[in-house]
DNA sequence: GTTAAGATTCCG
DNA sequence: GGAATCTTAACG
């Protein structure tokens, strides 16, 4: 985890860079999300997704790749098919969850990004230590009971900003070739540059 | 009620 | 390249 990583770095006693931590960490806000899926899923990058586990224990993970779905335009955007009992939750205000299931085996897991009743939503593709989006829900044990979970006030599941400068880089997104020539062209994936300086 | 397809992953 | 596996949404 993040904090056992970055407290082998030097030899300053754990006592005082725990402090340091709990003092820089600090929960992203409603007005982080609110913003346009362009600006959220980007930014994201390098945030630390805080997750409380079933032993009461909490985990910490740098977000290492994302993906923006935007509104009902999208072809690519599960909105795109009207709003439906899955998709509400992205018409609800930024900062909510969206939880779905693919494939007959993996739960993805959504950030709602944008002001209500603009259907938003970035896909979370990486964690620190897992990479795919399939691979980090079954990880960190997400499944449909985070549906519609509020980040800026749940007690089990929040994003920090860590402050930590990050190359991002951008590609088509994965997966969604049946969105036709103009969506599936997007680069609305986001991931961090593995060399950042 | 039935059915087709999917914002994936693993194996060959 | 194909299977695993099941919810959602569209259709009858």
């Amino acid at each position: 985890m993040l904090e056992e990583r970055k407290f082998s770095k030097n030899g300053m006693n754990l006592k005082a860079r725990s402090h340091i931590e709990m003092t820089v960490h600090c929960r992203l806000s409603r007005d982080f999300f609110i913003r346009d899926v362009l600006q959220v899923a980007p930014e994201l990058i390098g945030k630390i997704l805080v997750i409380r586990s079933k032993g009461n224990s909490i985990q910490r993970y740098m977000i290492t790749e994302t993906e923006a779905y935007r509104g009902a335009e999208d072809k690519a955007c599960h909105a795109s098919k009207g709003r439906t009992e899955r998709t509400e939750v992205m018409y609800h205000e930024g900062g909510k969850i969206y939880v779905y299931f693919v494939y007959g085996m993996y739960w993805m897991l959504n950030f709602v990004a944008g002001e209500k009743n603009i259907p938003q939503a970035a896909l979370i593709r990486g964690i620190e230590g897992f990479h795919g989006p399939g691979k980090l829900t079954k990880a960190i044990c997400i499944d449909k009971s985070f549906y519609g979970e509020d980040l800026v006030t749940s007690n089990r599941i929040w994003v920090e900003d860590a402050e930590l400068k990050v190359t991002v880089k951008t590609s088509t997104r994965i997966g969604i070739n049946y969105a036709g020539e103009t969506w599936k062209n997007k680069p609305w994936r986001f991931f961090i540059c593995p060399q950042t300086p």
